[in-house]
DNA sequence: GACTTGATCCCG
DNA sequence: GGGATCAAGTCC
């Protein structure tokens, strides 16, 4: 469970997505409580042709656009939504997407929208994520950091990163994105080399 | 390999 | 404006 992590702050993702996206392996997640261990991501940048902003703004990434700290949310294959967080400065355009994630908290929840029970497959995918934690086109622009500066804490935010328990680091592994057809070349998956929650093993390490 | 829908692209 | 294209995926 989560209780007791702190929550990462506005500076955190405010910075280069490629030392972000490793840093969120280990964290937790919650969208209204619900949500686990991040164990999986993966980095986009502006310059990289793989990315919804390399040919620049258009009505559906804006958010990426925007300040770091909010939820770039979008529809895709005809049926699914995948969630990432934004990073770096305004308007550079970078972002982590959250593929998978060790289910810790509202499992039973999870397991009622996801129609499975087995916990090793409710968030082993970027869209059985947003499925498992309701995430929805709507969600797109929330907020997802900490209030800065702290004093300005109002309403309970739906949305919570948490930082790792102290004293705790995983191994934190690369490899190429997964699904994509350009921009292959870059190693910009980050996994939890130890997880048995990923969206695919680990590529078995050759003797 | 099929599915499903909407954003984007390119032409006009 | 309108039709063609294809997508940061999942399940059988």
């Amino acid at each position: 469970m989560s209780d007791g992590l702190s929550a990462l702050p506005c500076s955190f993702f405010a910075r280069p997505v490629l030392e972000v996206a490793p840093d969120l392996i280990g964290c937790t997640f919650l969208f209204d409580g619900v949500g686990g261990r991040l164990v999986e991501v993966e980095a986009y940048r502006r310059d990289d042709p793989a990315s919804h902003s390399y040919r620049g703004r258009t009505p559906r990434n804006a958010v990426m656009f925007g300040p770091p700290g909010r939820l770039y949310v979008y529809f895709t294959m005809g049926l699914h939504f995948c969630v990432n967080v934004v990073c770096q400065g305004e308007g550079e355009a970078a972002a982590v997407l959250l593929r998978a994630l060790e289910p810790t908290d509202g499992v039973e929840l999870m397991r009622r929208r996801r129609g499975l029970t087995e916990l090793r497959s409710l968030c082993s995918g970027p869209a059985k994520l947003t499925q498992a934690l309701d995430i929805t086109r709507a969600d797109n622009g929330t907020n997802a950091c900490r209030p800065c500066p702290p004093s300005l804490d109002g309403d309970s935010p739906r949305v919570r990163f948490l930082a790792r328990p102290e004293g705790t680091t995983p191994r934190v592994v690369s490899t190429p994105r997964i699904g994509i057809s350009v921009g292959t070349g870059s190693p910009w998956r980050f996994v939890d080399g130890d997880s048995r929650f990923l969206s695919r093993p680990l590529p078995r390490p050759r003797g």
